[in-house]
DNA sequence: GATGAATGAGAGTTCATTCAT
DNA sequence: GATGAATGAACTCTCATTCAT
């Protein structure tokens, strides 16, 4: 690990923290005593808790977005101006999500922190990222919108948050479900696996008939 | 309300708060604040704040299991023997989940709390629902078994869970995303609303093709 | 034990935990929990955890008065009128010591008792021992002022303290020194046998030396 | 008092109300608002309530330890190797309580913490002392034993508590006993007046005949 | 005669934050 | 640039006691 810097250090060791037990469940005695810093570090580097969490997030939203924008930009050159095919954008997600936290503790950690923007409180952690990366959002289902024609708006939107909901639950609470399938089936899961069992699945979900009486 | 007894009142309050805020975020001193009891009732009534998580989870999920229970003896006792076909057995689920907490807060606090129950700490959560409410669950998943027939234990598993992930995901996280869809379009949602648009995603999503290579 | 009514239940078990705990550190709710009796109770019976004390010793020290009388009244009709020794008045104490909690938990708890009487702030305890049950200690120290005339008052007073120290100290501790002696000297001790060697001790040290320069 | 810092203030604190109350009766509030520092000062400069009792015997014990294996070491040097007598052991032992905490609240604070821990539950407490302060202890016990040579082994070892006890127990209880001795005799005492009066009856309590029957 | 329910007070502890150095 | 010390607020929990029944 060499010598990192401080304001690394802790955005490491936090990002760990936070993945496993939730944000207001982990203390910033806990981050910087395990990250061996002084306990006003964090006040000192970040001004407070909340801009920690906050930077936490952007360390994997920047360079995501930037990448997501990037595979955007070729599969549209691809087509030039023609459709892009669904499975052509969903692969180019799933792509870019396992890329970009390749390096670091991998998606599992990303998508835990993912899960709980949406699930705990923190609305100040959900005004931060739809303002700061609702762009890259936007012209994604843009896209995705072109691609399925035939699907009502309300029913885009939901299917895709149907799918994102699959993704983000099972892929942060995979620690918990490990512990099951494994005791179940004495089998080992990776992540890439996962994606992998996942990719069918989610086709099938967006292609899905409409429902009965679909008012919409 | 009328006249209410104190735990009830605290197990009215406590069901909302959890669910709005997280677990950690919401003390003992809102809550019982907001009930209008003494502090210390909570620890008087229920012995302590986990306790008391583990009692709201009960309120919903004993009641739950049992008209389960029920309607899986209906439904084999209507097959006679012979296997209950998968959208038989999820409209099973989405009735009886949609049943039970008719008459209070509704499904969305109820997937909330199981979403907490998933992505929070709480160990002793998940714990207590899997020794107390594992049965029903087995049960479900065994008749999914006779129905599936072609699709491998794991792959089974895992696609359960993606399921299961979506439905709590999306009604859980269902204030936040009702305040996106309506400032996109407009419209109001309701959670009959969502669990029609889910039903055709779900059995879309249970008889997808296997993915590639699939290695078991 | 049969069955034994609320009142006595409640000291029966008071005074184990107060031995074995202290006061302060035993709760009325550990008390009527253990006793299987209502947690108002105590106050019911009693009036309060102070009166519940006082009780508990009453229980001890009234029948311990009552004999000691008789054995100071039987040694000095033995004697009639001559001067009782010195070895038959701590004869006695140590008799009537033994006698009265024979039937109950003992000697040990009993001192117990007394030590928490001594060190631990409950004024209102002294007080009341004091009121009381003074009377009978004052008649002992008038014998034991004519059975050791050469000694100087002040000199008396301060020897039977230590020696009332010596014995409620190590009868008390009786628990933890009995730990130390076994692992020590792997023997087993009972309160008889410590009694026993006490009894040369306490006579020597009433009888040693006046101190240098004794200014009294 | 000039100005001496937080962690001393505590204690200083600590170790008064200690003395007078007893541990569970001495709240971290009284002490720290006596000492006019903040609440929580305790737990951050002691971690706990229990540390914070450790913290109080260790500043007497540390040095007390010290100074009585100087002493020791003196002895032996001025008795190079011949066995020290038994009045200049237990002579050092009383010259190192009086010394010691000759600065501070004085042997009485000191007696009545050691009563404490000896009648108070904790637990924590004993093996603490045990753990840190048992060697000094070893050694002295090693010495007195070459200097009772026809003493049993248990004898001398019961002996040893008996005069402990007295010792503690009359210092400790020293004010309970001032009051009463100062209305019967109108007379001061003061601790080195005390010690005095304890050495002939505690060389004549370890110099006493040997039980009858003793079967050690 | 006895009790289940409830309560106000106070316990020890942990928190994020501040500030002088 | 960084930190040890300190703080006020809030936390969960336990206490002895009261009271309507």
């Amino acid at each position: 690990m060499a010598e990192v810097d401080t304001t690394t250090r802790i955005l490491d060791t936090a990002e760990v923290l936070f993945a496993e037990r939730g944000f207001a469940e982990t203390s910033l005695r806990t981050i910087t005593g395990k990250a061996g810093v002084n306990l006003a570090a964090v006040n000192y580097h970040f001004g407070s808790k909340k801009a920690l969490i906050q930077a936490v997030f952007s360390r994997y939203l920047d360079p995501f977005t930037a990448r997501f924008h990037e595979a955007l930009d070729a599969l549209e050159a691809r087509y030039h101006g023609r459709t892009v095919p669904l499975e052509a954008l969903l692969e180019s997600v799933a792509e870019t999500a396992l890329a970009v936290p390749a390096e670091r503790n991998s998606l599992k950690v990303f998508m835990r922190l993912l899960g709980l923007a949406y699930s705990q409180a923190q609305g100040h952690l959900r005004r931060h990222i739809q303002q700061h990366y609702g762009d890259v959002f936007t012209r994604f289902t843009g896209l995705v919108r072109r691609a399925t024609p035939d699907l009502p708006d309300a029913e885009r939107f939901w299917r895709l948050h149907f799918v994102l909901g699959t993704a983000i639950f099972t892929l942060s609470g995979l620690d918990a479900l490990k512990d099951i399938a494994e005791q179940d089936y004495a089998q080992q899961v990776s992540v890439r696996d996962l994606v992998r069992r996942l990719r069918p699945v989610v086709v099938a979900a967006m292609n899905a008939p409409l429902p009965d009486a679909a008012r919409t």
